[in-house]
DNA sequence: CCAATTCCTACTAAATACCTAGGTTTATTA
DNA sequence: TAATAAACCTAGGTATTTAGTAGGAATTGG
């Protein structure tokens, strides 16, 4: 259904939707931070995912700390802090794990035998600090400020 | 056996086992350059891989154009050019497919509809740029350079 | 001819991705 | 107080991918 070119090849290195969804979800709180309690219910609507998918992603986000929820009807999830303190990197660690291009990086895990002859792994390395410069850099206050420049640019609806 | 902290989050954005076998197997071709044919099964005894696995993996160097293969008995592959005409993101784009963290991103297929309206697509363009400029800054010249100092400054064996 | 090699295709077990399903608990409100 | 609306929890289920195994056909050197 989605791969129609030829076979073979379709790509690793990808963030799953999981990670996806979750930095969209967190924008999604952004910009409805108006104090009061947003449902996943919302949330899911407005992105166009799953209610019950988002239930889950949104559970992890919760299990970090990062939201603030609330139980029974009116009920629902608010950002715990402020956008600016929110990376996407942290985002996707949470929610895909390490973001390490190969477990030999991962922190506590891996630690390969080959580690001291191993050329590659100085490669990997570069990628792992691209990879986080890059993601950290960039925090959901930064997201919803893109996002309202487009609405000033381009005013729908 | 190799995860074993707790239960959950393993990681994704890794380099498949495929990816990274084909670097050491450029790497070793690089390294036993001596103009005559090198056979899968001695880079399989030297990188310590399965011989039946990695005849799979060059395959795909080779159908890239990045070998010459001599067929029959005392057969083998060369590297076609010289070790500086090899990145690293060649290799892994060969064998991995595309290297964009998103799926929108890749240049034939993707393009989802809310491209215009994706802050996130910002972010994952940022990524992807920076991971090819890591993996497309290193060639395997780089590598066996690398590794030829390595000896250098630890004389074992 | 024989042995060594590349080449080709199919198969499999395990893990992962991306959900669906169904229920339990907690709080609001009619 | 009963109904309802929400978060919370856990167990599947299908399709795809990974990391190989396996077995043989085609090709060449000695």
């Amino acid at each position: 259904m989605q791969c129609r070119g030829g076979g073979g090849m379709r790509g690793s290195m990808k963030i799953s939707t999981r990670g996806r969804y979750a930095v969209r979800v967190m924008l999604d709180l952004a910009l409805h931070n108006t104090g009061d309690c947003i449902k996943v219910k919302d949330i899911a609507a407005r992105q166009g995912i799953s209610e019950k998918y988002l239930e889950q992603i949104i559970a992890l986000l919760n299990k970090a700390g990062f939201l603030q929820s609330v139980r029974g009807a009116q009920g629902g999830y608010r950002l715990l802090r402020a956008p600016e303190e929110y990376t996407v990197g942290m985002i996707l660690r949470t929610t895909e794990g390490s973001l390490a291009p190969v477990a030999c990086l991962e922190e506590d895990t891996g630690e390969c035998n080959r580690v001291d002859t191993c050329e590659t792994l100085q490669v990997w390395r570069e990628l792992y600090d691209a990879i986080n410069r890059v993601v950290d850099g960039v925090s959901v206050a930064d997201l919803a400020r893109q996002h309202r420049r487009h609405l000033e640019e381009a005013p729908e609806s």
